[in-house]
DNA sequence: TGTTGGATCAACT
DNA sequence: GTTGATCCAACAC
């Protein structure tokens, strides 16, 4: 716990998203909303590519709502899905190629009370297994659409710890696009949303 | 200007 | 295993 954490530098994002993805796995997820700090450790996150992903929002074309991912790599992507839940992806690749990652799931380390406190329905249930849920609980909303990785407020840090082993599968609740396995997650995690292989 | 469907979650049966 | 909750953006007119 003692170990050092380094921030993903620019560098990291703008290399192929398959690459960005998988490496994230095991990496922690810092955000700083002015009062508290939480971080969670990613266990699980899948691609989305525009160029040949129809499942992608960007494969239709440049819009208003998916213009971060057209931009370079290391800003976030929030967007607003089913009417009542946020997901965060992190934006990949260079300047002009659509193409990120969303953040499915994770394991919190720290802030474990704002969350709680964010997601107001403690309950039995993970606070982090699933995109919607893992943002309701860190607080975030398309206010924290295309902020800089780099910055301060939200970031991803390396602290060295290695996974075992990362597997990919098919990525999930999307109808289109199925056959591709741009999912990646470590199996030995509770915090997975699913077990599909 | 109106309609429709989605990268979800939780609460049911 | 199925369904309801519920907002925004894309597309058709």
């Amino acid at each position: 716990m003692k170990a050092r954490l380094t921030k993903l530098p620019r560098e990291f994002y703008l290399r192929p998203t398959l690459q960005v993805a998988r490496d994230l796995i095991g990496k922690i997820l810092i955000f700083n909303d002015n009062k508290k700090i939480m971080s969670a450790r990613l266990v699980e996150v899948e691609a989305y590519i525009g160029r040949d992903d129809p499942a992608c929002h960007a494969f239709v074309g440049k819009t208003e709502r998916n213009e971060v991912m057209f931009g370079t790599g290391g800003f976030s992507y929030v967007y607003f899905i089913y009417g009542m839940y946020n997901c965060l992806n992190v934006v990949t690749e260079r300047d002009g190629f659509p193409a990120a990652v969303l953040i499915r799931g994770a394991e919190p380390l720290g802030g474990i009370e704002s969350m709680k406190r964010n997601y107001k329905n403690p309950g039995k249930n993970l606070l982090t297994n699933g995109p919607g849920k893992l943002c309701k609980a860190f607080g975030l909303t398309r206010e924290h659409n295309g902020l800089d990785l780099t910055g301060g407020q939200l970031y991803l840090a390396d602290d060295g710890k290695r996974v075992e082993k990362i597997e990919c599968s098919v990525r999930i609740g999307i109808k289109k696009g199925v056959d591709k396995k741009w999912r990646f997650f470590d199996p030995a995690s509770p915090y997975i949303s699913k077990i599909i292989r």
